[in-house]
DNA sequence: CGAATGCTTTGATCTACATCAACACTCGAC
DNA sequence: GTCGAGTGTTGATGTAGATCAAAGCATTCG
């Protein structure tokens, strides 16, 4: 929506407006990254940058799914709504994340700004038609949407069958990887949600979000200047409350632990 | 998509063993279902026929993801465990779904067969090579992976959010649908799984299940002949118990029901 | 056939976390 | 500055579901 600011000499910028994914910063880190700069203006072609405020609704569960996006800039949350208001937080969405991501007829879920946001928007229809003309592109889809997929069977492993102390730290631990990924400092977390979207993706009450982190505060695993952020002191501690599933798999043990 | 069912000549009939996809019966309810005929030969060439007992494990997690599946009869828990042996079940398996959906170099998840099982295998390589040349195959693939996604975060709200009536309720329903869509009637349900499964599957203790499933009889919701079966008595019960969160957006309302 | 073994159900008790209830902090408006 | 609204923290109490315990019920096996 907002491209401006354009200062003085309009020839040359022009190009620029036409093809903004060439200058794209987080375009190595996302799904456009599969492009070489040819087939990108093609991409660019069917794309439109906008922009949404913090606690604007993006697309509604049960949408046509028309548009297909790329998060530039801020952060998103994703959810699910239960008729009484209940709410699960299906997942945070940051810089250089795909969303939308459902080749279906209806989005599957909500999502809403979190921050001032920045979006690259795709009508789905041409590009699921640009995915014809470049495979590579539809190899890196299904590449998003297996790792969104384990993810979600993390979540799922989280949700049902860790502590709370446990989610917290595995929570806070994830932020800090997706952070590093993008190129940020690990140690040092932005907590750009609330206690109650923390608590609606850990499926937990804001108070036992809040009573747990000061209780990691008073333990000196992590410090917190504000409520939305946290820095991370000891992380070793941390992995170890965290259970560390991931490498469970490595320890030949793990299968005998089993009652 | 069936013009088989050749009689006689047996000149014919080499192809056909060559070929176990023609007559294969799941085909058209699974990614196979995308392919032609000739192509299909393709798929036949790198596709190996096996069984497993029940009990036997398919692969674990961690295991470089050497192979791909299809179930072409019985089921499969897929799960994750913690170190201390707590389990997380993240999906069941029937005939006709396709297992091991992670074009990544290791399985996220472990795979157990729950019965007696037979499967179609593919080595993983040469199916992504023969994903570049059919590219009907990778959108079905795709489009299978938006769904396993979307049932994912339906599994998310479930485990974040639900009571545990709620749970069995929706667990049920579930199980009904897919039986459906697999040309089976929908309600009497064959519960291949124990209720430990079924526990870990939704974040429960095996007491609990087995008391709410009690409870459902009670009610004349459901008829237990045996543990390993359900009969869905009232089904309109049933899915208001489960919380009709798929109806949710439908339903105007539900927005302004948030607290 | 009875003993053994493995599920499942049922009952009694316990506890992690939710809920209810104040209070504290922050930040913008005036 | 202070008022108020929104967000976060802390404390007291309640409860859904976990855990502990024991008994039913099949199925297998010697």
């Amino acid at each position: 929506m907002s491209h401006d600011n354009r200062p003085s000499r309009p020839l040359e910028l022009a190009p620029q407006i036409a093809n903004p994914c060439q200058a794209c910063a987080v375009r190595v880190h996302s799904v456009c990254g599969a492009l070489e700069p040819a087939e990108l203006n093609r991409l660019a072609a069917i794309t439109t940058q906008t922009e949404a405020e913090p606690g604007e609704t993006i697309f509604i569960e049960g949408d046509p799914a028309d548009h297909l996006f790329v998060v530039t800039g801020g952060g998103v949350r994703m959810y699910k709504l239960l008729p009484d208001g209940r709410r699960q937080i299906t997942g945070f969405i940051f810089t250089g994340d795909f969303l939308g991501l459902a080749l279906y007829d209806n989005y599957a879920y909500s999502a809403e700004a979190m921050t001032k946001l920045q979006l690259c928007r795709f009508p789905r229809l041409k590009l699921e038609k640009l995915l014809d003309e470049f495979p590579k592109l539809e190899r890196r889809l299904l590449k998003t949407a297996s790792n969104e997929l384990a993810a979600a069977q993390d979540q799922m492993l989280l949700l049902g069958r860790k502590t709370a102390r446990e989610r917290i730290a595995t929570f806070l631990l994830s932020l800090s990887e997706r952070a590093i990924r993008r190129g940020e400092r690990g140690d040092v977390i932005a907590l750009p949600m609330s206690r109650e979207d923390i608590g609606d993706y850990l499926g937990l009450a804001i108070e036992t979000v809040s009573r747990t982190f000061t209780r990691f505060k008073k333990l000196g695993v992590v410090y917190h200047s504000n409520p939305r952020e946290a820095k991370i002191l000891d992380r070793e501690t941390l992995q170890h409350i965290a259970g560390m599933a991931e490498d469970m798999s490595l320890t030949a043990t793990a299968a005998f632990r089993r009652r």
